[in-house]
DNA sequence: AGCCCTTTTTACAAACTTTTTACAGGTTGA
DNA sequence: TCAACCTGTAAAAAGTTTGTAAAAAGGGCT
């Protein structure tokens, strides 16, 4: 089982906007009344960013939580999955899954108002030569 | 008798769809008129899957239920038992009993909608007009 | 024992998932 | 602008899980 099944999330309200819904319970996605096919980790991976919907999560925390890697591994598999993913959600791929740049990924409900970018003049951990 | 007859499990409702009916008292299987001869363990295999018909149910499940091992057993009989009922079930088995990759299986009755079953739920946030 | 049926293991093939690689293209700050 | 990074993408490679046939092992019976 995927890292994500190690706490135990039951009890964890589902989420529902106007095309997508996502049960945490039953692992069970559908976008427009299409079960949505995942693999173990795009489904970690969109759990992660769809229960922090509307925040920003760094790369650094999608690779430990999702893969448990630490920062001193380098992969590209982030990428590959979040594309996965955004081909899996179709039109509504870069509705639904931002790219923050130099910083992470963040997922937004359809709807959601947009808002100017904070503009991250700094990264966040100073990455030293 | 089988790990499954541990428990008194009298007062069972018959499953029964197009096809296939299952008796649990008679511990009998009628596929299309003619009564489905399955061995002892083929029997409890399919008991399970039906009884939760609908449910993923993980590897490890199956293999506590009706063989009574631990996740630290390795062993295909799972695998060669699921062929067996495939192959006995005939041309419904693909539709009957469902792999889900890296968990288990599932069996959904005949005509059961091939996604997500529609349930109601609140949503997570609120989403305003 | 020997027979017959059931169950498990073995070994390999096939299917599926994940990661890496390589390069294209985009973004940022000096 | 431009060099230095970051991210997007397709495809290959690697890793893992499941399907399958056949052999081996187990059990009950006479």
């Amino acid at each position: 089982m995927g890292m994500l099944q190690a706490g135990n999330n039951h009890e964890v309200m589902p989420y529902r906007d106007e095309h997508l819904t996502m049960d945490f319970n039953q692992q069970a996605v559908v976008l427009d009344s299409e079960r949505m096919v995942l693999t173990r980790k795009e489904y970690d991976l969109l759990a992660i960013l769809v229960l922090h919907a509307g925040e920003i999560i760094p790369r650094d925390a999608l690779l430990m939580q999702v893969w448990g890697y630490g920062i001193e591994i380098r992969t590209r598999t982030l990428d590959v999955h979040v594309r996965r993913l955004r081909k899996k959600l179709g039109g509504y791929a870069d509705q639904y899954i931002e790219t923050i740049f130099g910083i992470g990924y963040r997922f937004q409900p359809f709807h959601a108002p947009r808002f100017f970018q904070p503009q991250p003049m700094k990264p966040a951990i100073a990455i030293s030569a």
